[in-house]
DNA sequence: ATAGTGGGTTTCATTTTGGAACTTGTCAAA
DNA sequence: TTTGACAAGTTCCAAAATGAAACCCACTAT
Protein backbone atom coordinates (compact mmCIF):
# COMPACT_ATOMS: atom_id res chain seq x y z
CA UNK A 1 0.00 0.00 0.00
CA UNK A 2 1.18 3.22 -0.76
CA UNK A 3 0.48 7.15 1.06
CA UNK A 4 -2.32 7.89 -1.25
CA UNK A 5 -4.04 4.51 -1.05
CA UNK A 6 -3.98 5.02 2.77
CA UNK A 7 -6.13 7.89 2.96
CA UNK A 8 -9.11 5.60 0.58
CA UNK A 9 -9.38 3.31 3.99
CA UNK A 10 -12.29 3.09 5.64
CA UNK A 11 -10.40 4.35 8.78
CA UNK A 12 -10.36 7.45 10.46
CA UNK A 13 -6.64 6.89 11.57
CA UNK A 14 -5.42 5.90 8.29
CA UNK A 15 -7.47 8.61 6.85
CA UNK A 16 -5.65 10.88 9.16
CA UNK A 17 -2.17 9.61 8.44
CA UNK A 18 -2.38 9.91 4.91
CA UNK A 19 -2.52 13.55 6.09
CA UNK A 20 -0.24 14.02 8.88
CA UNK A 21 1.55 10.76 9.44
CA UNK A 22 5.41 11.46 8.31
CA UNK A 23 8.00 12.62 10.63
CA UNK A 24 8.30 15.96 9.12
CA UNK A 25 5.07 16.87 8.61
CA UNK A 26 4.50 16.71 12.01
CA UNK A 27 7.55 18.38 13.08
CA UNK A 28 6.09 21.36 11.19
CA UNK A 29 3.14 21.31 12.91
CA UNK A 30 4.68 21.27 16.20
CA UNK A 31 6.18 24.28 15.17
CA UNK A 32 3.02 26.24 13.85
CA UNK A 33 1.64 25.83 17.38
CA UNK A 34 4.70 27.41 18.40
CA UNK A 35 3.76 30.23 16.11
CA UNK A 36 5.89 29.95 13.31
CA UNK A 37 4.62 30.85 10.17
CA UNK A 38 7.75 31.57 7.50
CA UNK A 39 9.44 29.17 5.07
CA UNK A 40 13.24 29.80 6.15
CA UNK A 41 12.34 29.28 9.28
CA UNK A 42 10.97 25.98 9.50
CA UNK A 43 14.12 24.73 7.26
CA UNK A 44 16.41 26.50 10.06
CA UNK A 45 14.53 24.87 12.99
CA UNK A 46 13.61 21.81 11.88
CA UNK A 47 16.92 21.05 10.03
CA UNK A 48 14.89 19.92 6.65
CA UNK A 49 15.85 20.31 3.52
CA UNK A 50 13.80 22.62 1.67
CA UNK A 51 13.31 20.34 -1.33
CA UNK A 52 11.17 18.35 1.17
CA UNK A 53 10.08 20.85 3.35
CA UNK A 54 8.31 22.85 0.33
CA UNK A 55 6.61 19.59 -0.64
CA UNK A 56 5.30 18.47 2.92
CA UNK A 57 3.88 22.50 2.97
CA UNK A 58 2.29 22.09 -0.40
CA UNK A 59 0.34 18.88 1.25
CA UNK A 60 -0.47 20.20 4.19
CA UNK A 61 -2.11 23.56 2.26
CA UNK A 62 -3.73 21.35 -0.09
CA UNK A 63 -5.30 19.44 2.69
CA UNK A 64 -6.76 22.75 4.27
CA UNK A 65 -4.18 22.31 7.53
CA UNK A 66 -2.39 25.51 6.33
CA UNK A 67 -3.61 28.45 4.79
CA UNK A 68 -0.82 30.49 2.51
CA UNK A 69 -1.78 34.29 4.00
CA UNK A 70 0.48 37.09 2.15
CA UNK A 71 1.97 39.29 4.65
CA UNK A 72 4.24 41.72 2.04
CA UNK A 73 3.38 42.98 -1.63
CA UNK A 74 6.47 43.52 -3.78
CA UNK A 75 8.04 40.84 -3.99
CA UNK A 76 4.91 38.77 -2.85
CA UNK A 77 5.65 37.17 0.37
CA UNK A 78 3.48 34.41 1.59
CA UNK A 79 3.37 32.82 5.50
CA UNK A 80 1.52 29.52 6.21
CA UNK A 81 -1.01 29.67 9.05
CA UNK A 82 -3.17 26.82 10.67
CA UNK A 83 -6.55 26.46 9.85
CA UNK A 84 -9.33 25.53 11.74
CA UNK A 85 -8.62 21.89 10.71
CA UNK A 86 -5.60 22.64 11.80
CA UNK A 87 -5.94 24.11 15.47
CA UNK A 88 -7.96 20.79 15.91
CA UNK A 89 -4.81 18.97 15.50
CA UNK A 90 -3.55 20.28 18.73
CA UNK A 91 -4.53 17.35 20.80
CA UNK A 92 -2.65 15.15 17.94
CA UNK A 93 0.85 17.39 19.19
CA UNK A 94 0.21 17.84 22.64
CA UNK A 95 -0.45 14.08 23.52
CA UNK A 96 2.72 13.23 21.39
CA UNK A 97 5.20 15.53 23.39
CA UNK A 98 3.53 14.07 26.24
CA UNK A 99 4.62 10.53 25.55
CA UNK A 100 7.79 11.93 24.94
CA UNK A 101 8.03 14.14 28.22
CA UNK A 102 7.34 11.04 30.46
CA UNK A 103 9.12 7.71 28.60
CA UNK A 104 11.29 9.57 26.49
CA UNK A 105 12.96 12.04 28.65
CA UNK A 106 16.57 12.37 30.41
CA UNK A 107 17.65 12.32 34.16
CA UNK A 108 17.19 15.95 34.07
CA UNK A 109 13.85 15.80 32.80
CA UNK A 110 11.47 17.30 29.91
CA UNK A 111 13.04 19.98 27.95
CA UNK A 112 10.28 21.97 28.40
CA UNK A 113 7.87 22.74 31.02
CA UNK A 114 4.08 23.16 30.42
CA UNK A 115 1.95 25.52 32.51
CA UNK A 116 -2.00 26.40 32.13
CA UNK A 117 -2.74 29.49 31.58
CA UNK A 118 -6.07 29.29 32.83
CA UNK A 119 -4.87 28.13 36.34
CA UNK A 120 -1.09 29.31 36.03
CA UNK A 121 0.01 25.24 37.31
CA UNK A 122 2.32 22.81 35.56
CA UNK A 123 0.44 20.31 33.64
CA UNK A 124 -0.18 17.03 31.63
CA UNK A 125 -2.93 16.64 29.75
CA UNK A 126 -5.29 14.29 30.23
CA UNK A 127 -7.97 12.70 27.76
CA UNK A 128 -11.57 12.42 28.99
CA UNK A 129 -14.83 11.71 28.00
CA UNK A 130 -16.77 14.36 26.01
CA UNK A 131 -19.98 12.86 27.99
CA UNK A 132 -18.96 12.18 31.20
CA UNK A 133 -15.83 13.97 31.45
CA UNK A 134 -14.10 10.81 33.38
CA UNK A 135 -10.37 9.58 31.89
CA UNK A 136 -10.42 7.21 29.33
CA UNK A 137 -7.84 4.99 28.86
CA UNK A 138 -7.46 1.82 26.63
CA UNK A 139 -10.05 -0.71 28.05
CA UNK A 140 -12.50 2.17 28.59
CA UNK A 141 -14.00 2.27 24.47
CA UNK A 142 -15.84 0.06 22.84
CA UNK A 143 -15.71 0.38 18.77
CA UNK A 144 -18.81 -0.31 16.71
CA UNK A 145 -18.26 0.12 12.96
CA UNK A 146 -21.16 2.28 11.83
CA UNK A 147 -22.65 2.70 8.94
CA UNK A 148 -19.55 4.07 6.78
CA UNK A 149 -17.70 1.19 7.58
CA UNK A 150 -17.48 -0.85 4.71
CA UNK A 151 -18.82 -4.37 4.15
CA UNK A 152 -15.85 -5.43 2.46
CA UNK A 153 -14.01 -3.75 5.28
CA UNK A 154 -15.81 -6.48 7.48
CA UNK A 155 -13.83 -9.18 6.48
CA UNK A 156 -10.62 -7.75 8.49
CA UNK A 157 -12.36 -7.65 11.70
CA UNK A 158 -11.98 -11.46 11.22
CA UNK A 159 -8.28 -11.76 10.85
CA UNK B 1 18.80 15.50 9.70
CA UNK B 2 18.40 11.40 9.54
CA UNK B 3 15.82 9.16 11.88
CA UNK B 4 18.28 8.56 14.58
CA UNK B 5 19.54 11.97 15.30
CA UNK B 6 15.75 12.77 15.65
CA UNK B 7 15.81 11.01 19.18
CA UNK B 8 18.43 13.14 20.57
CA UNK B 9 16.72 16.81 19.90
CA UNK B 10 16.14 18.38 23.15
CA UNK B 11 12.19 17.58 22.13
CA UNK B 12 9.83 15.84 23.22
CA UNK B 13 8.00 15.60 20.11
CA UNK B 14 11.26 14.91 18.31
CA UNK B 15 12.27 11.99 20.69
CA UNK B 16 8.80 10.99 20.25
CA UNK B 17 8.61 10.72 16.76
CA UNK B 18 12.22 8.79 16.85
CA UNK B 19 9.97 6.02 17.79
CA UNK B 20 6.80 6.02 16.60
CA UNK B 21 6.82 8.59 13.94
CA UNK B 22 6.24 6.64 10.79
CA UNK B 23 2.87 5.92 9.07
CA UNK B 24 3.17 2.22 9.22
CA UNK B 25 4.35 2.06 13.01
CA UNK B 26 1.05 4.22 13.93
CA UNK B 27 -0.99 1.64 12.02
CA UNK B 28 0.48 -1.53 14.22
CA UNK B 29 -0.04 0.55 17.21
CA UNK B 30 -3.99 1.07 16.25
CA UNK B 31 -3.96 -2.74 15.63
CA UNK B 32 -2.38 -3.58 19.24
CA UNK B 33 -4.65 -1.31 20.61
CA UNK B 34 -7.86 -3.56 19.07
CA UNK B 35 -6.14 -6.56 20.30
CA UNK B 36 -4.23 -7.73 17.47
CA UNK B 37 -0.80 -9.72 18.42
CA UNK B 38 0.93 -11.73 15.75
CA UNK B 39 2.74 -11.11 12.58
CA UNK B 40 0.88 -12.48 9.85
CA UNK B 41 -2.45 -10.46 11.52
CA UNK B 42 -0.99 -7.56 10.95
CA UNK B 43 0.22 -8.34 7.47
CA UNK B 44 -2.96 -8.75 6.46
CA UNK B 45 -4.60 -6.19 8.19
CA UNK B 46 -2.11 -3.62 7.37
CA UNK B 47 -1.17 -4.34 3.89
CA UNK B 48 2.35 -3.53 4.63
CA UNK B 49 4.96 -5.76 3.47
CA UNK B 50 6.47 -8.45 5.43
CA UNK B 51 9.84 -6.87 5.26
CA UNK B 52 9.26 -3.56 6.36
CA UNK B 53 6.62 -5.01 9.45
CA UNK B 54 9.72 -7.56 10.42
CA UNK B 55 11.60 -4.23 10.84
CA UNK B 56 8.83 -1.70 12.77
CA UNK B 57 8.34 -4.34 15.03
CA UNK B 58 12.20 -5.34 15.90
CA UNK B 59 12.09 -1.38 16.50
CA UNK B 60 8.88 -1.42 18.76
CA UNK B 61 10.54 -4.26 20.65
CA UNK B 62 13.79 -2.07 21.22
CA UNK B 63 12.15 0.99 22.15
CA UNK B 64 9.96 -1.39 24.67
CA UNK B 65 6.81 -0.31 23.14
CA UNK B 66 5.93 -3.86 22.81
CA UNK B 67 7.26 -6.78 24.59
CA UNK B 68 7.82 -10.45 22.46
CA UNK B 69 6.01 -12.57 24.29
CA UNK B 70 5.31 -17.13 23.72
CA UNK B 71 2.48 -18.48 22.73
CA UNK B 72 3.44 -22.20 21.94
CA UNK B 73 6.83 -24.10 22.09
CA UNK B 74 7.31 -26.29 18.93
CA UNK B 75 7.79 -24.33 17.06
CA UNK B 76 8.41 -21.13 19.01
CA UNK B 77 6.11 -18.87 17.98
CA UNK B 78 6.28 -15.25 19.82
CA UNK B 79 3.62 -12.62 19.98
CA UNK B 80 3.57 -8.89 20.59
CA UNK B 81 1.99 -7.12 23.39
CA UNK B 82 1.93 -3.50 24.24
CA UNK B 83 3.91 -2.72 27.00
CA UNK B 84 3.27 0.21 30.10
CA UNK B 85 4.95 2.23 27.73
CA UNK B 86 3.04 1.49 24.96
CA UNK B 87 -0.40 1.18 26.59
CA UNK B 88 0.85 5.15 27.48
CA UNK B 89 0.57 5.80 23.54
CA UNK B 90 -3.51 5.81 23.58
CA UNK B 91 -4.23 9.18 23.95
CA UNK B 92 -2.00 9.34 20.62
CA UNK B 93 -3.58 7.01 18.90
CA UNK B 94 -7.55 8.11 19.92
CA UNK B 95 -6.50 12.15 18.87
CA UNK B 96 -5.64 10.99 15.59
CA UNK B 97 -8.22 8.62 15.05
CA UNK B 98 -10.75 11.70 16.57
CA UNK B 99 -9.26 14.42 14.16
CA UNK B 100 -10.37 11.73 11.36
CA UNK B 101 -13.81 11.20 12.45
CA UNK B 102 -14.29 14.99 12.74
CA UNK B 103 -12.21 15.85 9.63
CA UNK B 104 -11.39 13.48 7.04
CA UNK B 105 -14.94 11.65 7.58
CA UNK B 106 -17.04 11.35 4.29
CA UNK B 107 -21.10 12.16 4.24
CA UNK B 108 -21.67 8.71 5.98
CA UNK B 109 -19.76 9.82 9.00
CA UNK B 110 -17.18 8.40 11.22
CA UNK B 111 -16.27 4.60 10.01
CA UNK B 112 -16.02 3.41 13.65
CA UNK B 113 -17.99 4.67 16.75
CA UNK B 114 -16.91 5.34 19.91
CA UNK B 115 -18.69 4.23 23.06
CA UNK B 116 -17.26 4.71 26.49
CA UNK B 117 -17.97 2.11 28.70
CA UNK B 118 -18.04 3.94 31.36
CA UNK B 119 -21.07 5.81 30.80
CA UNK B 120 -22.64 3.51 27.96
CA UNK B 121 -22.85 7.16 25.59
CA UNK B 122 -21.19 7.73 22.16
CA UNK B 123 -18.38 9.64 22.82
CA UNK B 124 -15.28 11.79 21.91
CA UNK B 125 -11.88 12.01 23.42
CA UNK B 126 -11.47 15.88 25.25
CA UNK B 127 -7.71 17.16 25.94
CA UNK B 128 -8.53 18.75 30.12
CA UNK B 129 -5.62 20.19 32.65
CA UNK B 130 -4.38 17.39 34.93
CA UNK B 131 -4.56 20.27 37.48
CA UNK B 132 -7.65 21.97 36.76
CA UNK B 133 -9.94 19.62 35.02
CA UNK B 134 -10.44 22.13 32.23
CA UNK B 135 -10.21 22.26 28.37
CA UNK B 136 -7.14 22.65 27.03
CA UNK B 137 -7.00 24.57 23.41
CA UNK B 138 -4.04 25.85 21.15
CA UNK B 139 -3.62 29.27 23.37
CA UNK B 140 -4.34 28.03 26.92
CA UNK B 141 -0.52 26.43 27.35
CA UNK B 142 2.50 28.92 28.13
CA UNK B 143 5.67 26.41 27.29
CA UNK B 144 8.75 27.37 29.00
CA UNK B 145 12.39 25.91 28.50
CA UNK B 146 13.41 24.03 31.48
CA UNK B 147 16.42 22.40 33.04
CA UNK B 148 17.05 19.94 30.24
CA UNK B 149 16.85 22.03 27.79
CA UNK B 150 19.94 22.47 25.94
CA UNK B 151 22.14 25.64 25.88
CA UNK B 152 22.60 25.20 22.11
CA UNK B 153 19.16 24.35 21.66
CA UNK B 154 18.50 28.35 22.78
CA UNK B 155 19.38 30.10 19.69
CA UNK B 156 16.54 28.42 17.77
CA UNK B 157 13.84 30.35 20.10
CA UNK B 158 15.22 33.44 18.47
CA UNK B 159 15.11 31.48 15.05
C1' DA C 1 27.62 47.19 -8.55
C1' DT C 2 27.38 43.96 -5.08
C1' DA C 3 25.49 41.41 -1.50
C1' DG C 4 21.60 39.74 0.99
C1' DT C 5 16.77 37.91 1.71
C1' DG C 6 12.73 35.05 1.00
C1' DG C 7 10.84 31.27 -1.18
C1' DG C 8 11.45 28.27 -3.77
C1' DT C 9 13.24 24.51 -8.10
C1' DT C 10 16.75 21.39 -10.26
C1' DT C 11 20.09 17.83 -10.27
C1' DC C 12 22.03 13.68 -8.81
C1' DA C 13 23.81 10.19 -5.52
C1' DT C 14 22.20 7.58 -1.60
C1' DT C 15 18.43 5.32 1.14
C1' DT C 16 14.21 3.41 1.75
C1' DT C 17 10.39 0.97 0.12
C1' DG C 18 7.39 -2.39 -2.50
C1' DG C 19 6.80 -6.84 -4.50
C1' DA C 20 7.74 -11.33 -4.88
C1' DA C 21 10.14 -15.47 -3.97
C1' DC C 22 12.65 -18.31 -0.66
C1' DT C 23 13.62 -20.44 4.31
C1' DT C 24 12.86 -23.06 8.54
C1' DG C 25 10.39 -26.01 11.68
C1' DT C 26 6.28 -28.37 12.50
C1' DC C 27 1.84 -30.56 11.81
C1' DA C 28 -2.02 -32.71 9.15
C1' DA C 29 -4.23 -34.76 5.15
C1' DA C 30 -4.18 -37.78 0.64
C1' DT D 1 5.42 -40.45 1.78
C1' DT D 2 4.86 -36.85 -0.81
C1' DT D 3 2.11 -32.74 -0.62
C1' DG D 4 0.26 -28.78 1.40
C1' DA D 5 -0.34 -25.43 4.95
C1' DC D 6 1.00 -22.24 8.72
C1' DA D 7 3.77 -18.86 11.21
C1' DA D 8 7.33 -15.77 11.24
C1' DG D 9 10.55 -14.26 9.07
C1' DT D 10 14.80 -13.21 5.32
C1' DT D 11 16.72 -12.30 0.67
C1' DC D 12 16.81 -10.06 -3.78
C1' DC D 13 15.99 -6.50 -7.02
C1' DA D 14 13.63 -2.58 -9.24
C1' DA D 15 11.17 1.66 -8.20
C1' DA D 16 10.35 5.62 -5.33
C1' DA D 17 11.63 8.90 -1.78
C1' DT D 18 15.22 11.51 0.42
C1' DG D 19 19.54 14.47 1.40
C1' DA D 20 22.94 17.66 -0.10
C1' DA D 21 24.17 21.16 -2.76
C1' DA D 22 23.69 24.35 -6.41
C1' DC D 23 20.81 27.38 -8.97
C1' DC D 24 16.94 30.92 -9.84
C1' DC D 25 14.12 35.09 -9.42
C1' DA D 26 12.27 39.40 -7.65
C1' DC D 27 13.23 42.62 -4.93
C1' DT D 28 15.99 45.83 -1.12
C1' DA D 29 19.84 47.83 1.27
C1' DT D 30 24.79 49.51 1.06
Amino acid sequence: MRWEELGDQPCSMSRTLAVVGDRWTLLILRDCFLGVRRFDAFERRIGLTRHLLADRLKKLVEHEVLVKVPYQQKPLREEYRLTDKGLALHPVILSLVSWGDTWMADERGAPIEHYHKGCGQRMKPVMVCSECAEPVGPRDIDARPGPAFGEEAEKLLAG
